[in-house]
DNA sequence: AGCTTATCACGAAACGTTTAGCTCTCGCAT
DNA sequence: ATGCGAGAGCTAAACGTTTCGTGATAAGCT
């Protein structure tokens, strides 16, 4: 129903070569420009984009995996990444992973048959086995906030390590001694904040019970949960980092309902500059990840190696987080 | 350099007809059905559906837009309909608004040029031009959440009216007399529930002092902006009706900043159960959307058209919206 | 004037599928 | 035996583009 690229040919009498090479922005007589020109807008052409993959073997549709997109974390990543994708002139394919490593399995099949020119992935896990079929594909592949184990794929990540370990710190330099930290080991970016806590608690000789270290999941529910067990214990830490977003949200639901309050009986350190730690009251203290610049820089990377013939060895981008103060921390004489 | 199926007629000596056909679920020969399975799983064949969408003129893919990903209503219900679209083997192309309504007409004609089967969108506000182009293309579309005027597309929404009317007449019960109400006119919920605060009010024979009715937008600064301006009256309500979610954010902020506490100083009712609701303390009091209903049922309606030749009548679900209590409320003698 | 070069247009093949319509074979009922 | 219909396979065209190689025209040089 809609015109063709063969009505402009009736409507101008030039052939389908020459009206295609206008169209991509080849040089054609002035007066044939114009004839085009009319016809495409009376007869309100539009190229199929299918038919052009076809032939061109591009689709200009890049696949993005989250592994939840309900989080706002990704919804604000999602953000970034699909306008700049846009701008580009890039459609964004999205498959959530809700979380489950399976579904992960499945999408990357599944955004291989939809023929997409490549895949920003933020994995669930950090397992990394499911990009295998892309990358048998040749379909480039950027990978965003969690880098995976062993992967030879370019990689956006920031500085985790240093990052958990200035906030262990700046808790120990207000005087805290019992500092407990929430995260989770199956995730890259939980298992190198970690890695952080431990090096700021030994630099400072400071102990560390075991029944302090929670490294189950970064959700809310397992924030929530920890955050109970963890205030319920004989001796409490009197404070807490907290690796990740969606565990801020849990912490602070089980604080809130809890008889100890922030910060007079418990400081809070958190992670990423979102809603939440503006909302609160008192404001959480924060490790604030560049997001921006991550989703820029991801797609950025993405669309270079797309361009790309010659094949080009894979590259980590390593970005700063910053602190945002707060008043979640009490001061211990 | 992916398998083609010309590659399984060399494999088996059959002819692309018969392949196709036994591919895409019709009756071989056992024996043919055997050679055509092996070759499939040797060369590791899968359907180009770029190819098969240029002649079935069918893509598999649905365009999804909202106003504005990043929010974690938007986030919940993207959640919900890609996890329904992928089990009836759908893709599902997501563009973001981001609140601007010339984006949202780019967005129309973006994904007609990707060639969509249908297209579901929460729009910005409530005029719905911007879908011109795709009903000219005869492309079916559903609306969710926020219908747009004078519309002839089917539509999901809530009952968002009779839900306002109910939370203000619970304040009203409560003993409240000076309610305050914020929303936004421009999108159809919140002038739907503007409507349902007008009418509990006048229905109880209550004053609404102009200053207590405040209609720019639905977002957490419209929200902050606001609430701060009502505690800074000479006469400033004791309770305030929150028509949306983001306003919830902006409003609970403005309090925690103020003098004012929540219940005691001024009671709250809100929209949505999602984190925030359950994680503030005290818990808010609020009107809570079957957001995974609205999902499923748009789905349903989209692919249902999408299925049928025959021409459907615009069909209008209207879900109930139920009230979950919290705190935040204060009884007034 | 004759030769070269640059510019633009064109015809035809190709991309990987689906599908309409035809042919062939086989078995069964008459 | 003959006729018939069902089932399965095949050929070829079609979907709407891009692109390769070639041809034509005009302009620029000696």
């Amino acid at each position: 129903m809609p015109a063709t690229i063969k009505d402009i040919r009736e409507a101008t009498g030039l052939s389908l070569a020459t009206i295609s090479k206008y169209l991509n922005g080849g040089n054609v007589l002035p007066k044939n420009r114009e004839k085009i020109d009319e016809a495409v807008k009376r007869l309100h052409y539009r190229p199929n984009e299918i038919a052009r993959g076809l032939v061109t073997n591009r689709t200009k549709t890049i696949g993005v995996m989250v592994y939840n997109i309900a989080s706002i974390f990704n919804g604000t990543m999602l953000s970034t990444i699909g306008k700049e994708l846009r701008r580009q002139g890039y459609a964004m394919l999205i498959c959530d992973s809700a979380g489950d490593t399976e579904m992960e399995h499945s999408n990357v099949q599944f955004l291989l048959n939809k023929k997409v020119d490549g895949i920003i992935v933020i994995p669930t896990e950090r397992n990394g086995d499911f990009l295998q079929p892309a990358r048998d594909a040749g379909v480039p592949i950027v990978i965003v906030d969690r880098a995976v184990d062993g992967s030879e794929e370019d990689c956006v990540t920031i500085n985790n390590k240093e990052a958990a370990e200035e906030a262990v710190n700046t808790l120990i330099c207000a005087g805290h001694r019992k500092i407990a930290v929430i995260c989770s080991e199956r995730e890259y970016t939980g298992s190198r904040r970690l890695l952080g806590y431990l090096e700021a608690m030994k630099q400072n000789g400071l102990e560390i019970p075991e029944e302090y270290v929670k490294t189950g999941s970064q959700t809310v529910s397992y924030g929530y949960q920890s955050m109970r067990e963890l205030l319920a214990l004989p001796e409490p830490p009197t404070a807490v980092f907290m690796a990740n977003y969606d565990i801020n949200f849990g912490v602070v639901m089980a604080v809130n309902e809890s008889d100890f309050s922030c910060p007079e009986d418990i400081s809070l350190f958190g992670f990423d500059d979102l809603l939440l730690p503006r909302i609160m009251s008192p404001k959480l203290y924060v490790m604030k990840q560049p997001m921006e610049e991550l989703g820029l820089k991801s797609v950025e990377l993405l669309l270079e190696r797309i361009g790309s013939k010659e094949p080009m060895p894979p590259r980590q981008i390593v970005l700063k987080a910053t602190m945002m103060k707060g008043d979640s921390i009490r001061t211990i004489g």
